[in-house]
DNA sequence: ATTTATAAATGTAAATAATACACTTAAAAA
DNA sequence: TTTTTAAGTGTATTATTTACATTTATAAAT
């Protein structure tokens, strides 16, 4: 029978209880127009050199997790104010090779436009298909699925699709975005029956003409109705 | 700039990195036949002794959470091969006064008829419902209030309902349940047409006499139909 | 024995939401 | 001027969800 807390009656510290590494493992999702991708390193380190795996990073002494991803996020990306959404601890003794360390893993939406390609090649990083990915390394495989599943259930309840996306957008590549979560054909009308509305986007004047000859209208969206129109939820079922 | 697992180019332990101490805390739901509850303890040790609490445990050199928290859960009340769900991770550097602890919460559900009252009155554990639950030290409130809403998402997407209740129920029992957990009335004949159509229950020959003059049909749940019908999962919205 | 009281059991119609489906339009390129 | 290409748009059908009231079985009371 191991300790609990309650069997140390009235004590008032911790000192004989083990202490563990925490880390932090980054599923780093971007969009390119047409799929959904993963952001992966090379490592250039031990163990498991060679390989490939999520970024990721000790937590240090004053910062929470969430603090920790942003920080590993900003090393890999240059990207800082990023959305970020924790989705497990994983935990198994012997996850890690090395030394026992639980890890506690953050999905981040980032528009891949933006981030920054000179680090991400310091840091041999490349960003693969879902359906393309390599192995990982450890358990990081499960923490992808275990991402695009959260991923998944975040989109159909929440909007969050706008954060991949760069400012200016068209309908199509918002279709796109929400087939490649979804992993499923959308039809075009029923898409924007239903986004319209959520009543969130806001139609520009301005088009994209790298389309196609007519040219597509730019929506962008509008932090003031998704704020108002969203904060209970959506329901985004197609 | 704090050190990240990449900088540390090709050495193969992490000697020094920081080393924390990691908890567990249990959310554990119970369903008495009308009510939603949470067994919560008094704390006898410090600090915040006198205070209510969660029940929780540090994690052991060879344990994962999951089973730290079956370990805790079965400290408090006898019971194991219980279902548990991991919440969230909490690791605000200030959580706990007394040294810095990250905590990983998992959310029980048992049959509260079955837990051993002998070890629940040792811990000086009670059940509370939601609304008159008493304010909860460090972040245990926040971290039952996740829980809640992570079970009421479960809820609509598998039955995990039937965990909370005896082996044989009436469709009144369940019904209360699920009005309880989405925290919203029901109508008895949309309720049962739904639970019908998930094909999943057996009703039984023999009747609860305890709550009505005619007599109650009861339930079990098929196991393989369970299994069956639900492993792409359900969808319950009423 | 009959009446009364109580919760259990049950079905249908209306409203809403989701799905399936095809033609017209704008503009560049030939 | 014609051709090509993706953009843009609406309606009918089906499925799902919601609203709603009466009958029934039994124990308790008379």
């Amino acid at each position: 029978m191991v300790p609990i807390i309650e069997n140390m009656s009235s004590v008032s510290n911790y000192q004989d209880q083990t202490h563990l590494l925490v880390a932090v493992d980054c599923i780093i999702f971007g969009f390119d127009k047409e799929e959904l991708k993963i952001l992966l390193i090379k490592r250039n380190f031990e163990p498991e050199m060679g390989k490939w795996s999520l970024m990721g990073g000790f937590l240090q002494p004053n910062e929470t997790s969430e603090n920790a991803a942003n920080r590993v996020l900003e090393t890999l990306t240059g990207l800082h104010d990023v959305y970020l959404d924790q989705v497990h601890a994983y935990t198994d003794p012997k996850r890690d090779p090395v030394e026992r360390t639980i890890s506690i893993t953050y999905y981040a939406l980032i528009n891949s436009e933006d981030h920054n390609e000179e680090l991400t090649k310091q840091h041999s990083a490349q960003w693969f298909s879902l359906n393309e990915a390599p192995e990982l390394i450890f358990d990081h495989g499960q923490m992808v699925q275990h991402a695009i599943n959260r991923l998944r259930y975040k989109t159909s309840v929440q909007p969050i699709g706008f954060e991949l996306l760069p400012e200016k957008f068209t309908m199509r590549q918002l279709q796109r975005l929400y087939e490649t979560i979804l992993n499923e054909e959308i039809d075009k009308r029923n898409f924007a029956k239903k986004i319209n509305q959520l009543d969130v986007l806001i139609k520009l004047e301005e088009k994209d003409m790298s389309s196609s000859k007519k040219g597509s209208f730019l929506f962008t969206f509008d932090k003031d109705k998704y704020e108002a129109n969203t904060k209970n939820g959506i329901s985004f079922k197609l």
